[in-house]
RNA sequence: GCGCCCGUAGCUCAGCUGGAUAGAGCGUCUGGCUACGAACCAGAAGGUCGGGAGUUCGAAUCUCUCCGGGCGCACCA
């Protein structure tokens, strides 16, 4: 509602200044500091004063007496140095935002262009953990909010299945727990294997540190796996898939959900990287170094950042990037750039997919495979944009991989290719030393301390909403009584969950958020609790109205109350607060 | 060494492409539950926006520099 007369203000006084002073100016317009200032504010006259050599007050007198009517404007006045300040129909706006209220939302339609975004992506070898729903909950957010807005969304999960976290929980069930595979498969379908397997990564972590040579160990694993065949190939079949649900499972309980599991074995098996090894040599965006340290090994340059200084070889080589080893093996950063040219349609291959499973809700959860595939699987792919969310840690790589788009000449993609960064999750000391952990002096005195699933330490996910969940059935225990069982476990659930993403969404993207307890399941003051707790009573006043009156509606009032009563109730200064309100529900679309 | 991020009230954080007296929450202090749900509300105290210089009519915001902290820069993923 906002928005459009924002930008009729700002295209009318461009148009004005124009006309009048053959002036070519970007209107820039803001909120005025108090509501007494009105809505809209410019304040171009002081850019326009240097350029016509004239006092900013002066020019803002003449543009507000002559500039004529804007539609969803009363009038505009200066104040200030020269400001212009223009004052909205409140009356007009009220009708507009009412009939429009809760119509927002903008349905995507099958032609729209499709935005493909990957988050969640947890390795599959342990429980999630709290920097994880960081991602999973950014990643959701901005799902919903490109969704809202019209556009069609894939939301893809990559499960990195074969890589050496899942390895060296095969390592530990073999090495150190003595497991067969049958064995393994039958703790895999007990609860909370993920938790086991938490512990278990974080001993075998241990256990290989201790003595390097143990390494050796791993190698061996990983082989096996890559040779697809025997009991440690299997083990790591069923240890991440069995984890892959534990995760969906967790991140359900949060109401996240996924379209499609693309899953790096079929990266391999269907031998993308090679495809994209192709394109990549024919175009020369990599090349094979024969001397220095990358002797033997293909790598790409990135794109020289400083202007000048050019033909420098130490330097260049210092900018290369491994792309394929001097062993003929790629990098994940080469198989990133296959998965992101699939993700565009520019690989010329595509994988097989079979359904995973159904939520309740009816939508299907996909999951690539090597052949065969069922026929009713959706497009995937394609996307017209692309939006990977993962942590800032990746800057690097994630540039690595647009240079590769670039490089081979796909410079729109590249240009749409979006690195959705955000700051990592750390532990306060504090918080730490609450979860019993063992913190070198050192650590100690730092500000925060690293979520580390490779040592064990990090707030598990599902440890957190339980917390949650139990502490907002107490309240809602204690508030009403009267309320049946189950109704009271559904809205503490609600609850919780609602708290745990506005905790995780109230900071801007660059904050790490150090965690701590406390925040987290504080129910009080700038919590998702509180917004909750607001829509519930503002509803109840609408429920109890509509007792009152069955005929009740907010479109209804828009179009039958008169302009007269809507102008009373809103004009300053009694109606401000009102006023107010309505003004910033009308701006839901623009924020 | 190079690159990216951060430094704003006692604490945790917002401050959009530079714009009018720098804002929240928590904590502290004063009030308010037989009124519409107190997970709340009304109010108070609390800030040389890390330091310095520059650009500008105007800087928390842009540039440079210094200080303090974090993260990257693997033939790991």
């Amino acid at each position: 509602m906002y928005q459009p007369i924002e930008k009729r203000v700002r295209e009318a006084i461009a148009a004005f200044i124009r006309a009048k002073y053959d002036v070519e100016i970007n209107v820039v317009t803001e909120r005025p500091p108090k509501i007494e200032m009105g809505e809209i504010a410019s304040p171009v006259c002081f850019e326009l004063a240097k350029r016509l050599k004239r006092p900013p007050r002066q020019i803002a007198q003449e543009i507000a007496a002559t500039i004529g009517k804007i539609n969803g404007v009363e009038r505009i006045e200066i104040a200030g140095a020269g400001y212009l300040n223009a004052y909205l129909d409140r009356s007009a706006f009220f009708r507009d935002a009412a009939s429009s209220a809760g119509r927002e939302a903008i349905r995507a339609s099958a032609e729209s262009p499709k935005a493909i975004v990957e988050h969640t992506n947890i390795n599959p070898n342990k429980a999630a953990h709290i920097g994880h729903l960081r991602n999973a909950v950014l990643g959701d957010a901005f799902v919903r909010l490109l969704r809202y807005t019209g556009r069609r969304v894939e939301v893809q999960n990559y499960i990195d299945n074969t890589g050496v976290q899942v390895a060296d929980v095969v390592l530990g069930f073999v090495h150190l727990e003595k497991k067969t595979a049958t064995e393994v498969r039958a703790l895999a379908a007990q609860p909370q294997f993920d938790y086991l397997c938490w512990d278990l990564y974080a001993r075998i972590t241990h256990f290989l540190e201790e003595d390097k040579a143990r390494l050796e160990l791993r190698g061996e694993i990983i082989k096996a796996i890559e040779h697809g065949s025997g009991d440690a190939a299997e083990m790591a079949e069923i240890v991440s898939t069995a984890i892959v649900r534990c995760h969906l499972k967790t991140m359900s309980r949060l109401e996240i959900e996924y379209d499609l599991l693309p899953r790096e074995s079929e990266i391999l098996h269907l031998k993308f990287w090679d495809a994209a090894f192709q394109m990549l040599k024919e175009r020369a965006a990599i090349h094979k170094a024969a001397t220095g340290k990358n002797a033997g090994c293909w790598v790409m340059r990135l794109p020289p950042e400083k202007d000048a200084s050019e033909s420098d070889e130490p330097d260049d080589e210092a900018d290369a990037k491994i792309i394929v080893r001097s062993n003929g093996t790629v990098t994940y950063v080469g198989k990133d750039i296959a998965y992101q040219l699939w993700k565009f349609g520019l690989l010329g291959k595509d994988f097989y997919y079979e359904p995973f499973l159904t939520y309740s809700d009816g939508r299907k959860l996909w999951v690539t495979c090597s052949e065969g595939g069922s026929p009713d699987a959706p497009p995937f792919g394609r996307g017209q944009e692309v939006f990977n969310v993962i942590d800032s840690r990746q800057a690097y790589p994630q540039q690595v991989v647009v240079a590769g788009l670039r490089a081979l000449g796909f410079n729109s993609e590249a240009d749409r290719s979006v690195h959705f960064s955000y700051e990592m999750v750390a532990l306060t000391p504090r918080c730490a030393a609450e979860m019993g952990y063992q913190l070198s002096e050192e650590e100690a005195k730092k500000p925060y301390v690293e979520v580390s699933g490779r040592k064990g330490q990090g707030v598990k996910a599902d440890d957190l909403l339980d917390q949650l969940e139990e502490r907002a059935r107490a309240e809602v225990d204690s508030r009403h009584p009267e309320i049946p069982d189950a109704e009271r476990g559904a809205i503490g659930h609600a609850i919780a969950i609602g708290s745990l993403r506005y905790f995780l969404l109230k900071f801007t993207r660059g904050t790490i958020i150090a965690f701590d307890f406390k925040d987290a399941l504080s129910f009080e003051g700038e919590t998702g609790p509180y917004v909750q707790y607001a829509v519930v009573r503002a509803r109840n006043i609408f429920r109890k109205v509509s007792e009152q009156e069955p005929q009740f509606s907010l479109g209804h009032l828009a179009e039958t109350a008169d302009a007269k009563t809507a102008q009373r109730l809103l004009t300053a200064p009694e109606g401000n607060d009102l006023w107010e309100l309505l003004l910033l529900a009308g701006s839901l679309g623009a924020q």
